[in-house]
DNA sequence: TCTATTAGTGTACCGTATACACTTTATGGG
DNA sequence: CCCATAAAGTGTATACGGTACACTAATAGA
């Protein structure tokens, strides 16, 4: 019935669309990092320089972290959609208008915020623990960084320019990885296994924690959710899924806490046979 | 409207949020399900009834379908952002006011358009094959049609109304799913670690499809991203990451797919674990 | 002191979503 | 058969968001 229909030009309705052969490698973009390196040194922006010029004129009454973190607040109080320049101004009593001495664009000052707003990592613990534990403690860290923060995955991720929070939750994970032998691109690739499983699977909960910011219960949540979901019984189209929900767990309930424990250790499980093979 | 505020942790320095604690769970969403699905089928909804009521007034020159049509070609060209009401309208020769008669809100329209896009997975192989060649079959699709419409990624997933293509993806992994002899609430499991590192590990390539979408080209965008990665060169914060983009690899260079790939082996092969010794 | 430079303001403009009243068109009930 | 009804598409108006630009005022170096 609805969402698919008669055949029609562009690749809709039917089967998934093909993506354009894909020749480009991380390391591409590794050896543009290294190409680049020097010169960015000299290249000034925002998110990485304070520039602090010539002091002539007025003294400036906010700096740009004051306007970050009230775009912050904002932000957490009623999500990115309450993050207009004039809300941020307003609060910090100027006009629209005074923010622009400090961001040229409101896409910068987002910038600044996705930066700010996932802020560092947790510490290295010291004594050093494993590998495994290490990454599954990053991995508990971004997620709840995430809920905490559930706008941040309202933004593009990578596509964003990276600001040096960003990279330090990077750095995190290298360094954890940084006793296991593994060979440098190895170590990328488990990094981006690792970060896309959390990112992709704390989907639900920042769901969840969006709609608890925005002012909904949870119960109200569920029952949305839910809502959806079960289009699916009784529908001839959806079968296993249906089962899916209508048949009882024999195991007890899982919280999403523990759900994304669970698929986390099955995760860091394949890791760690390829960790151990590659010594081998 | 402002919901509660917690202590404002520094812009700049401080240490990742802490989330609320979790209580939820999957299964509470399940249930949810299955207490409104009876009430479901008697309710409109515009991504599931053909609604004909009516035949009164003039005849619609247009279909739901069209509009929809019409704003994925949008998307598809120039991104989220030029899907907008007037231009939809304008691309089929009406006023702006004229989608209204067929999309409440372009809320429902952009939902509309996120299960189109989505389209339908590939169809299951015949003869069936072993769950873990499906399981990824099913994964590839998936990120083959994020790139293909990288604006997809740019909507939240879980929070939007899901429609019959949405379910489908779902319906596919359960179904391969089904001859592996997991507890229901493991299919869930193992379903949402497999989309949620397809989603996350794609990210990269979805973002290299969006710059291409709008017209830069591959090599432009490697250098914007790997200048963004290139600060962390020479900066005593990041000395892992700097000798990660500086060492090079020992072994061939994997393109992105194949990047993805060899991430996809390590979580099937931690999924696979679980699959044998709960059989045991 | 004079002047270049910069902070913040006020105003104006454009683009976007959408409410509402209006005109037109088709149809089914009298 | 006709007209009341309901729906389709239009035109206009409003509210809001981002931002260009010209202006005023403050400040420090020449």
């Amino acid at each position: 019935m609805a969402g698919q229909k008669k055949s029609e030009p562009k690749a809709r309705g039917g089967r998934a669309a093909k993506a354009a052969p894909n020749v480009l490698s991380h390391e591409d973009v590794m050896q543009a990092a290294v190409r680049v390196a020097p010169e960015l040194r000299r290249r000034s922006q925002l998110l990485w320089d304070d520039r602090a010029q010539s002091t002539r004129g007025p003294k400036a009454s906010l700096t740009p972290d004051e306007v970050v973190h009230v775009a912050m607040q904002l932000a957490d109080e009623d999500g990115l959609s309450a993050v207009t320049m004039s809300a941020v101004s307003a609060r910090l009593g100027f006009t629209t208008m005074a923010i622009y001495r400090y961001f040229p664009s409101k896409e910068a000052l987002l910038d600044a915020i996705v930066d700010a707003g996932m802020g560092l990592p947790p510490r290295a613990p010291m004594p050093r623990g494993d590998w495994r534990s290490e990454l599954a403690q990053w991995a508990r860290a971004k997620r709840a960084m995430l809920c905490a923060r559930p706008w941040l995955a309202e933004l593009p991720f990578v596509a964003a320019p990276h600001g040096p929070n960003w990279l330090s939750w990077l750095e995190a994970v290298i360094d954890a990885l940084s006793g296991t032998g593994l060979d440098s691109a190895d170590m990328g690739e488990v990094l981006s296994i690792l970060d896309g499983y959390t990112r992709g699977a704390s989907d639900t909960a920042i769901s969840l924690a969006r709609a608890r910011a925005r002012g909904s219960s949870a119960a109200q949540w569920v029952s949305e959710v839910g809502a959806d979901l079960g289009r699916a019984i009784g529908d001839p189209r959806f079968p296993h899924f249906a089962a899916l929900l209508t048949t009882p767990s024999t195991r007890p309930t899982r919280t999403m806490d523990e759900s994304f424990e669970f698929g986390l250790a099955r995760v860091l499980d394949g890791i760690e046979r390829y960790i151990n093979a590659s010594k081998g």
